[in-house]
DNA sequence: TTTCATATAGGGGTTAACCCTTGGTTTTTA
DNA sequence: TAAAAACCAAGGGTTAACCCCTATATGAAA
């Protein structure tokens, strides 16, 4: 199996090449920009390029991009420091077969390269967990709230507090307390002071 | 000369670890986070540190400015992403003998340890010229924020708690909740209950 | 028919985030 | 050298969000 490295980052660079090494694979060449791994890429058509995303000029999503377009037969794999679910969903686009977090990267790196021999992708167990529960999270965990519950929070990600709340629909302080409640103990929020405050930020889109 | 090194990424501390050996020094030991570093440094007493600034818990810049207080005599060289003028500025303080930028680590590696076997210091030229450049500019409502204020901030985002900040950073409470009001006055918000929690969520991006 | 979920509402308590004011120390800057 | 930031710290106060428990009315499901 061929391998290329990309990376902007020589030491990242060269710890990736002698982790790939350690793992008895041959590194066919590295370089340090998006355009250099292209040019590598066309050249060598190696089985593998792993590509960090951040790099200047074209990063590592723009490479997978072109050998996406250009049907070409490299196997891309993205490093990335970050969990970043927009570029998770991008990266399906063009077919890459892996996505590791270099937090993680000792452990996946070698998973990965199992899944790709057997003709698998990979993608990090850190990223698929995040990716459930964001599913979960749209798909039922908002729809599990009834009707007031779920006027309530619209109103507590708007960041109004129970008394405004409570004005706005005509009701005492503490039914909309209540509701509060019981929201905290569907959503299995943690006993924290701005729980639902922070979920609702950070889970209802306002509109 | 006797060397560690921590780096929570473990291509970067393995690549790390491969230049320095390869300019012909011994890395004593790694690891990828602050508090382990700072008992290598203990343990160890090595010449030098290369630490990366970016790790959770205690990042290279708290290891660094605890070398200093103790009086430790390991000569610290930092390691940064980003040219981060407000860190540099700090590292002046803690005596720090390297800071070095990522991008250009193979070029300025053997440079700083140099300097330092003749006991200079060493800064990354491109930070150098770059310091007179970003003295006024960018004046967006983060970086109006002072570095306590900033660190602050970020926690704030991470939904800590003003006790738990000031364990954190080993402050008194009183401490943290005038950094608090400072930030407020300095970012204009509106005077409402969570106004920091909701304005850290929105616009601090946690690592 | 009874249980369940929902919506409503109250009493009473703790806590964290904010408000105001006042200090002292250090560092930077004018 | 004096003024201005920044940092650290404290006392004392208000309030909103959470905690606990209770209670009533309603309609739907078991």
């Amino acid at each position: 199996m061929k391998i290329i490295l990309a990376d902007d980052h020589p030491f990242t660079l060269q710890g990736t090449k002698s982790f790939v090494e350690s793992f008895g694979y041959q590194v066919l060449d590295i370089c340090s920009n998006g355009v250099a791994a292209l040019n590598l890429i066309k050249v060598h058509s190696p089985d593998v390029a792993i590509l960090d995303i951040n790099m200047p000029g074209l990063d590592g999503l723009d490479v997978a991009k072109k050998v996406f377009e250009n049907k070409l037969k490299t196997k891309i794999i993205l490093l990335t420091m970050h969990k970043e679910m927009t570029i998770y969903n991008k990266a399906k686009e063009y077919n890459i077969y892996g996505y590791i977090l270099k937090e993680h990267a000792q452990n996946e790196l070698e998973n990965c390269f199992l899944a790709i021999k057997s003709g698998n992708c990979y993608c990090s167990e850190y990223i698929q967990a995040d990716l459930i529960k964001d599913r979960e999270k749209d798909l039922s965990e908002l729809s599990q709230l009834t009707f007031s519950e779920r006027k309530i929070i619209t109103l507590i990600a708007e960041q109004k507090t129970s008394k405004q709340i409570a004005d706005m629909l005509f009701l005492s302080i503490k039914t909309v307390e209540g509701h509060r409640a019981n929201i905290i103990e569907k959503l299995g929020l943690p006993k924290e002071k701005n729980t639902l405050l922070v979920w609702a930020i950070q889970n209802v889109n306002v509109p």
